[in-house]
RNA sequence: GCGAAGUUGGCGGAACGGCAGACGCGCCGGUUUUAGGAGCCGGUGGGCAACCGUGGGGGUUCGAAUCCCCCACUUCGCACCA
């Protein structure tokens, strides 16, 4: 009959501009409302969306949308994450301005935005690298820097010598640079921090605050990356010099057992202790040596440990004795005191380290039950035992003691009970040009001056060049020379830019006043928009981002410039996109259609090998991983747009699986999605026509309200309840946010519906409109689009987000009768049709009576029955 | 190395400690004068059965995919990518 087909393009079109004239997504729409700060994190424009966009913003439109039809005054913002490594990498590549590199993705991700039907409210669009953003970080920085949050201190950056600059992390592949190849090591250079490990504890305290409200897992990864351990410091000495080497330990119960101590290979005391003595050459060199390769934590872990010995003694103070001072690789600087007491019987490290260059074991823990005798010992025995060989604390219990061993350690000065966090400070300088520039200025008479207030913004300058090669701010000689702002002498600009994570430090702050000039928000618009309550990103974003935006936001809170500490109420984690990559050993990565598969099947694998290379004939081994461009298994969202439609594509990228998981992309499921779209249609088609014809037959008709319209009532009261809380969360479904139950729910509805329809059973008009009315209501977040489309189709004129969240009645909801299982001896055997309310006493005597249990059990003896109304019984015989 | 998450049919996934596999994809068969990426009907974990089945091994329980212990594998993060 209806051979039209869903012209997807032209109804979502049309709704996206009904919505923009309507204002829908402007604060204020549903003007007198609670507040409701839907957040989803900002991207980077890269000028494209990949498929974890459009996961997140889809999830975040999704709960704006719900909150709208709930009646809340919604704030959903978006911006843009405009500084950054990779605009300054095309400038290099490309010769194009970072500037334009990034307006011009930013125009393009717009587009592609507007198409996914994501409502925004644009007029509070912020983008980082606009001057009007960026002078207010300058500005943080100032008020930081008078307080001592901001401080220059020295630390060490990858350092490329052959391309003269730093290199980021990610630039590193295997202590190599990823442009030249040539060996990356260390190098130390005084830098900007904020004293962001002053706040740790505050950091750890907040947790209390968001449990339950954030994921579990980014608090425990949180704890983990703040790292509070408690222990003691340990005041050793240099035996020739008598300076002061202390050091942090979790283990002071073994402190008898130290057999050396070994130092961070850029500890300065190193330096210092050397200088003039004959192994000052071969020691230095050594400790240069263990510098290369790169800074991140995973390549320091992963070198093999080595060490070189100082030629120097330390004091161990609880004994006197002295232990050979060791250069190590695994002593890190920036943790503890840059040294670490060893003591192999009882830390595997150490043991292992030990081994390796012939040093002694000591052993100062006997486990109950066996001896220990240290030349015999082929791992470090790490677990509780007695103390032995450790003075006055001989025969103790190592743990019991630990707090009487920190007692006697501060009463003799020999150190002090302590508590150590692996938290930072947070290293904000960046060689680069494309951030925001640090605002002071180096005088050789007056030394570091901040920029005066009134002297902001620090603007970056155009005239620099981009070569590959240093920073490119350092060439902009406009930039660089200037006067010092205290003695009006020649002076030169600091050439630092801030890491990119200061900027998403307030960014959802300043969407509460996007547009004022004269400070980075007001006061009362702060108060009036935030703290968010929901945010909505990546599960990538565990540490880094969401730590810094704390911190961030607990330092404006001591200035005095917000008045609350946690910045997020509600966090939601999406998971990875991923997708099956492919890798040949000689091509490296591949895309799908440059593997000749073995078979059909191996197209579904995603591990092993599963073809050739169509170019040079290898085995190609599938992967499952992460969308990403060098892997080759990126996805084109406005390729998908095309074919399916944003609704089709929205509602498959949340009908699968809950979205805090993986989620595997594969196509097939896409077109299922958009089949439900049209099945939906079809059925509001067919029954508005069918309407119709009802009313032209007259309102005399009684009204049927038989067993279809109980069932049909019952049906659609259950798919607002079930689909409501799978969103929500609460008891049962905890963290909500399960869309695709809730989609499963409307399913299942309009299947019954459907049947009902192809049955010809008789339905009341009204019963029908609900239950139709519903489905259009529970998806509407999720395809928006479609369900304004419907809504029209079924006789409203106006937009169905004006129509208010549907509301379910637990009484038309609930069954009356329930079929339960019987099980005897815990394995299902028959089953029984009960009355749902059901005691349990009334269960064990319906089911002792029913003759098939009886059967089952004859011969036998009940020993007990367990009955749980409305579930199931469980008669136990013998 | 440290930390986190995960592992259930051919696939994505459902399942307050109580009927394992909701819902969807795919597949198989049928159907509608039907050529569409269409609709509708039926089937679809394994096994002829009794039964067996939630990565592997133990445990708790009347009862375990679910709780506890051990192990394996996969993915993510680790401070200059954002």
């Amino acid at each position: 009959m209806d051979d039209d087909k869903y012209d997807f393009a032209a109804v979502e079109k049309k709704w996206r501009e009904r919505w923009d004239a309507m204002g829908l997504f402007k604060t204020g729409f549903n003007a007198g409302g609670e507040k409701y700060y839907a957040l989803t994190m900002y991207p980077y424009p890269s000028g494209v969306l990949h498929m974890g966009h459009v996961i997140n913003y889809t999830i975040g439109d999704v709960i704006a949308r719900y909150k709208i039809l709930r009646g809340f005054d919604v704030l959903s913002p978006m911006g843009w994450d405009s500084f950054g490594l990779p605009a300054e990498n095309a400038a290099i590549r490309t010769g194009v301005h970072p500037h334009a590199f990034t307006e011009k993705n930013i125009a393009k991700m717009t587009a592609q935005m507007r198409r996914a039907g994501w409502g925004f409210d644009w007029e509070r669009e912020v983008a980082t690298s606009h001057v009007d953003y960026y002078k207010w970080n300058q500005w943080f920085f100032l008020k930081f820097y008078e307080r001592g949050l901001a401080v220059k201190k020295t630390a060490p950056v990858n350092w490329c010598d052959s391309c003269q600059t730093v290199l980021a992390n990610e630039q590193v592949h295997n202590g190599e640079c990823e442009r030249c190849g040539s060996a990356v090591a260390q190098k130390d250079m005084s830098q900007w921090f904020f004293t962001m490990s002053r706040y740790a504890q505050r950091l750890l305290d907040g947790h209390q605050q968001l449990r339950g409200n954030y994921p579990d897992a980014v608090l425990a990864m949180q704890e983990e990356w703040i790292g509070r351990s408690e222990g003691a410091k340990i005041y050793f000495k240099v035996a020739e010099t008598g300076d002061a080497l202390p050091v942090f330990t979790t283990r002071p119960d073994t402190l008898f057992g130290v057999t050396f101590l070994s130092i961070a290979p850029e500890h300065p005391l190193l330096a210092k202790l050397l200088k003039g003595t004959p192994q000052e050459r071969a020691v230095l060199d050594a400790a240069k040596k263990m510098r290369e390769g790169g800074t991140s934590e995973k390549d320091l872990v992963d070198k093999e440990k080595v060490g070189v010995a100082a030629g120097f003694n330390v004091v161990n103070p609880v004994n006197g004795e002295s232990v050979p001072l060791w250069v190590a690789n695994f002593a890190l600087m920036n943790y503890g005191t840059g040294a670490v007491m060893a003591v192999p019987a009882h830390d595997q490290r150490d043991f292992e380290f030990a081994k390796k260059y012939g040093l002694p074991v000591r052993v100062v823990i006997q486990p109950s039950g066996e001896k220990l005798v240290a030349s015999q010992m082929t791992a470090a025995y790490a677990a509780a035992g007695e103390l032995v060989n450790s003075g006055e604390f001989n025969g103790k219990n190592n743990v019991a003691a630990m707090s009487e061993i920190i007692r006697w350690l501060t009463e003799n000065k020999f150190g002090e009970g302590t508590v150590n966090y692996r938290l930072r400070d947070w290293l904000i300088s960046r060689q680069r040009y494309w951030g925001t520039p640090i605002p002071i200025i180096y005088c050789d008479k007056c030394g570091a001056v901040p920029v005066p207030e009134k002297d902001l913004p620090v603007v970056l300058p155009d005239d620099v060049q981009f070569k590959g090669e240093g920073n490119p701010l350092k060439t902009g000689a406009s930039f660089v020379n200037c006067q010092c702002p205290q003695c009006g002498g020649a002076a030169q600009r600091e050439t630092d830019t801030m890491d990119t994570f200061v900027d998403s430090s307030w960014y959802f702050l300043r969407y509460a006043d996007a547009k004022n000039d004269r400070a980075p928000f007001a006061a009362e618009k702060i108060k009036r928009w935030l703290p968010v309550n929901q945010y909505v990103g990546g599960i990538e974003h565990a540490t880094m981002h969401l730590i810094y935006a704390r911190f961030f936001t607990m330092a404006l809170h001591d200035l005095g410039l917000v008045d609350f500490t946690e910045p997020f109420q509600k966090l939601f984690c999406q998971g990875m996109v991923c997708k099956t990559a492919y890798r040949c050993e000689a091509c490296k990565w591949l895309p799908a259609d440059g593997v000749e598969f073995a078979d059909e099947a191996a197209k579904d694998k995603t591990t092993g090998v599963v073809g050739k290379c169509q170019k040079c004939g290898g085995d190609v081994a599938a992967e499952m991983t992460k969308i990403s461009k060098t892997k080759l298994n990126i996805v084109d969202p406005d390729a998908l747009f095309d074919r399916f439609g944003a609704d089709a594509v929205r509602l498959y990228m949340l009908s699968d699986a809950p979205p805090d998981r993986m989620q595997i992309w594969n196509e097939a499921g896409l077109n299922g999605a958009w089949r439900t779209l049209n099945r939906l249609r079809l059925t509001v088609r067919e029954w508005t026509n069918s309407e119709r014809k009802l009313s032209a037959v007259g309102e005399n008709l009684p009204a049927p309200r038989g067993q279809a319209d109980r069932e049909l009532t019952q049906k659609t009261h259950q798919c607002i309840i079930a689909a409501t809380e799978a969103i929500e969360g609460g008891s049962r479904l905890q963290g909500g946010f399960h869309f695709n139950t809730a989609i499963a729910r409307c399913n299942e509805l309009l299947n019954q519906f459907r049947q009902k329809m192809a049955d010809k059973e008789a339905i009341d008009g009204a019963t029908a409109r609900l239950a139709i009315e519903t489905m259009v209501k529970m998806l509407s977040p999720i395809t928006p689009h479609f369900a304004e489309e419907m809504w029209e189709m079924l006789g409203h004129t106006e937009s169905i987000f004006r129509s208010g969240w549907a509301v379910g009645d637990p009484q038309l909801a609930a069954e009356a009768t329930v079929e339960i299982p019987i099980q005897i001896n815990g394995k299902l055997r028959h089953r029984q049709e009960v009355a749902v309310n059901a005691a349990a006493a009334e269960l064990e005597k319906s089911v002792l009576a029913d003759a098939t249990v009886q059967a089952l059990i004859a011969g036998k003896t009940v020993v007990k029955i367990i009955a749980v109304p409305g579930r199931m019984v469980n008669v136990v015989v013998k």
